[in-house]
RNA sequence: GGCAGGGUAGCUCAGUGGUAGAGCAGCGGACUCAUAAGCCGUUGGUCGCGGGUUCAAAUCCCGCCCCUGCUACCA
C-alpha cells in the first residue's frame, strides 16, 4: 500500500545557488555544476514538504563586463541586462525553479552590501592600507593582474599573464613581470599607489578551522581544499577597487572606488533571500521572513556551485558572517568538479562548448538534465559526448522508462478500454514484491538526494524502471490476456501504480516528463505537488490516448552536433 | 613548486580490509505488448608500477609514474 515511507517534522533549506556573471550565456558546464544539481535538490525537498529558498542572481559588476561594454560603445547596465534576460531564459527553458534570481545590480542589494562594510568597519574587521597597484594611463584605469601581460620572470615565457604564466604554471604578481603591457591598450603599465579597504581574513582562521574540521559529512575535496589553505594561513585581502561599476562605498571622499565582487557577490545570498522576503513572492507577505532561512537554528543552507568557487564559500563568506554575526554558516557546499566537453575544459572564453540557449532549440530540456545528472562530476571532472547524450537518450529514457510507460499504457488501452484494470483482492507475491520495492525506493532516493549524491539518486530510481520492466515479461499480461484476464488485469494495475511511483520518483531530475506521465495516468494537478510518496491509480479511471516521453535520436545527430562544436 | 581529485573489463564508471561489479559495446537465446524497445544467459580485468602492514588489500602505509584541476586582486 501506498506510504510516507518516513516524516519527520518539515525543514527549512535554504539553497544557494552561484551567482553566474553577466558577460556571456550559460553553458552546459554550468548546468551540471551548480544550476542543475541545485534545482534537483530543491525539487526534492519541496515535495518531501520541506520549506524550500532557491535564490542566486546574475553578477553584473566588475572590469570583464566594463570593457565589453566599452568594445561594443554601450554602457555596462546594457551588457548586463543582455545577459541576465538570457539567464532567466535559460533557467525557464531547463526547468531550473529559483524562488528569485535576481543580481548585484539592485538598490537592495547595494543597501543589504553596505549595512555589511559599515558593521564590519565598525566591528574593527576592516582597516585602510596602501597597495602598489598596476595602471593604465592610456584608459585611465587600475589593471586586474589578468589584464596585464609581460615575460614571465621565471622561465621567460613571453605572453605570461599578471596572475599566471601559461607555460610554466608559477602564480605571479603582476608587478614582478618583466616588459609588462596593458591588454586594454597595449600601454606600459605605471605603478601607482592606491588606498584600500582590506578584510581581516587572518583573524578569522582559528574560527573556521573550528567549523569546517568537524564537516566531515562534507565532499573530501572542499574540505580538504578548505583545510589546507586554512593552514597555509590566511592573508588579509582588500574588498575595494579604483572603479565606477559596482556597489558605492558608503563614506564620504570615497567616489572613486567601488565594493569589490569577490566580497558583495557573495552577500547576493542575503540580499536575494530579503528581496524574495518582501516581494510579491512571498505568499506569506512577511519582509522579515528571511530571517527563516538565515536566523533559526536548524535552518540548513546549501550551496550550489563548481569547485573553482570553493574558497569564496568556504572561506571568505563564513568569515563576512562571522564578522557580521547572528547570520548562519553554510551546511553543505556541495562542489561539483568540472563537466569536460569531448575530454577539453569547458570555458566561456575558448569555445568548444555547447551553449544552453542553443541546444533547447533542437532538444528537450529533460534528456539533458537526466544526462548531466547521471554522469554530473560529482567526485571527478566527468566528460560531456553528443554520443553518450544519445546514448543515454535512447537506451535509458526511450528504452527503458518512456517505452516502459507506453508498452503498458497501450496495452491496457487495448485490452481494457482504456480502464485501469482491477485487480484481485489478493496479489501475487511477485506484484506485492515489486510495489513494496517502488515504496522503498522513496527512502533510498531520498537518502541520495538529501547527502547530494544525485547520480546515485538517479540510478536507484532507474533500476525501479528495470525491475518493473522484468514484472512484465515475466508476467506477460499480452498473453494473459486472452486466456487469463484476471491474471493480466493484475499485472497492469501494479504496473501502472509502480509507474505512478516512478513518475514522483524522477520529477526532480525529469520534471517536464514526470508531468506528462501524471496526466497519462489521469492525476489531477501537478505531480509535484504529489508528496514524495507514490500516488496510488485507482481501478476504473478511465485514461487518455499515450504519446512516447521522449523521441529517439539518430546517430547522426552526434556528427552534428560535434561538427557545430568545433566552429 | 604546493595542494586536491583520479588512474578498476574495449568505452563510461561504481566499489575503502574478506572469494573482482554495473551500464554500454560484443556473443548466444527465448519472447513479440511496446518508439525493433524490453527480458534471459555469456565472453572480457595481473583493480597505474614497486615495496610494506595483515590470516586477508582495488580498499591501509611508503616510494614512483601518468592524467585533471585548483593555487584564492576574471568571476
Amino acid at each position: 500500500m501506498p506510504q510516507d515511507t518516513h516524516s519527520p517534522p518539515p525543514e527549512t533549506i535554504l539553497v544557494a545557488v552561484a551567482w553566474p556573471y553577466a558577460n556571456n550565456h550559460l553553458h552546459m558546464g554550468h548546468l551540471a555544476g551548480s544550476y542543475l544539481p541545485a534545482d534537483i535538490y530543491a525539487r526534492y525537498h519541496r515535495m518531501r514538504g520541506n520549506r524550500v529558498l532557491m535564490v542566486s542572481g546574475s553578477d553584473s559588476h566588475g572590469t570583464p563586463v566594463t570593457v565589453r561594454a566599452e568594445e561594443e560603445g554601450t554602457t555596462p547596465e546594457a551588457i548586463f541586462e543582455r545577459y541576465h534576460q538570457s539567464f532567466l531564459d535559460t533557467f525557464e527553458g531547463y526547468g531550473i525553479s529559483f524562488d528569485l534570481f535576481t543580481s548585484t545590480n539592485t538598490e537592495n542589494h547595494a543597501r543589504v552590501t553596505q549595512d555589511i562594510f559599515l558593521r564590519l568597519l565598525e566591528g574593527g574587521h576592516l582597516y585602510e592600507a596602501e597597495q602598489e597597484l598596476l595602471y593604465d594611463p592610456k584608459v585611465s584605469r587600475f589593471l586586474p593582474d589578468r589584464y596585464v601581460e609581460g615575460t614571465c620572470p621565471r622561465c621567460g615565457f613571453e605572453s605570461a599573464r599578471g596572475d599566471q604564466c601559461d607555460s610554466c604554471g608559477a602564480t605571479l604578481d603582476a608587478v614582478d613581470l618583466i616588459n609588462p603591457r596593458s591588454r586594454l591598450s597595449d600601454a606600459t603599465p605605471e605603478r601607482r599607489v592606491t588606498s584600500h579597504f582590506m578584510l581581516r581574513l587572518s583573524a578569522f582562521t582559528e574560527q573556521l578551522r573550528a567549523w569546517v574540521e568537524p564537516k566531515t559529512y562534507w565532499r573530501p575535496h572542499v574540505r580538504n581544499f578548505t583545510l589546507g589553505m586554512l593552514r597555509e594561513g590566511l592573508p588579509d585581502r582588500a574588498i575595494t577597487r579604483d572603479l565606477t561599476w559596482g556597489v558605492p562605498i558608503p563614506l564620504e571622499g570615497y567616489e572613486s572606488k567601488r565594493i569589490y565582487v569577490w566580497f558583495e557577490a557573495v552577500i547576493g545570498y542575503l540580499s536575494a533571500s530579503k528581496e524574495w522576503a518582501a516581494s510579491p513572492l512571498n505568499p506569506n507577505g512577511d519582509p522579515e521572513d528571511w530571517r527563516l532561512w538565515w536566523q533559526a537554528e536548524d535552518a540548513k543552507s546549501v550551496y550550489f556551485q563548481g569547485k573553482d568557487n570553493i574558497p569564496f564559500h568556504t572561506i571568505i563568506w563564513p568569515s563576512i558572517l562571522l564578522a557580521y554575526g547572528d547570520l548562519n554558516l553554510p551546511y553543505d557546499v556541495p562542489a561539483n568538479q568540472y563537466l569536460t566537453m569531448s575530454g577539453a575544459k569547458a570555458s566561456k572564453s575558448r569555445g568548444g562548448v555547447v551553449w544552453a540557449p542553443d541546444a533547447l532549440e533542437r532538444f528537450d530540456p529533460d534528456p539533458f538534465r537526466y544526462y548531466l545528472a547521471a554522469a554530473a562530476p560529482e567526485t571527478s571532472d566527468s566528460d560531456f559526448t553528443w554520443a553518450e547524450f544519445v546514448r543515454r537518450n535512447n537506451d535509458e529514457l526511450v528504452a527503458r522508462w518512456g517505452n516502459l510507460v507506453n508498452r503498458v499504457l497501450t496495452i491496457t488501452r487495448r485490452n481494457f478500454e482504456a480502464r485501469v484494470p482491477q485487480a484481485p483482492s489478493t496479489l501475487s507475491p511477485e506484484s506485492t514484491a515489486l510495489l513494496e520495492r517502488v515504496d522503498q525506493a522513496f527512502a533510498s532516493v531520498g537518502e541520495a538526494m538529501e547527502a547530494v549524491h544525485l547520480r546515485r539518486a538517479l540510478g536507484l530510481a532507474m533500476e525501479v524502471a528495470t525491475a518493473a520492466n522484468q514484472y512484465l515479461d515475466a508476467r506477460a499480461p499480452w498473453v494473459h490476456v486472452k486466456q487469463n484476464r484476471d491474471h493480466a488485469a493484475e499485472t497492469l494495475f501494479v504496473a501502472l501504480n509502480v509507474i505512478s511511483g516512478l513518475a514522483s520518483l524522477l520529477n526532480p531530475v525529469l520534471p517536464f516528463t514526470s508531468q506528462r506521465v501524471w496526466t497519462l495516468l489521469a492525476h489531477p494537478g501537478e505531480v509535484q505537488a504529489a508528496g514524495w510518496r507514490r500516488t496510488p491509480v485507482a481501478a476504473g479511471t478511465e485514461l487518455p490516448e499515450p504519446t512516447p516521453l521522449f523521441k529517439k535520436l539518430d546517430d547522426s545527430v552526434v556528427e552534428e552536433e560535434e561538427a557545430r562544436l568545433t566552429r
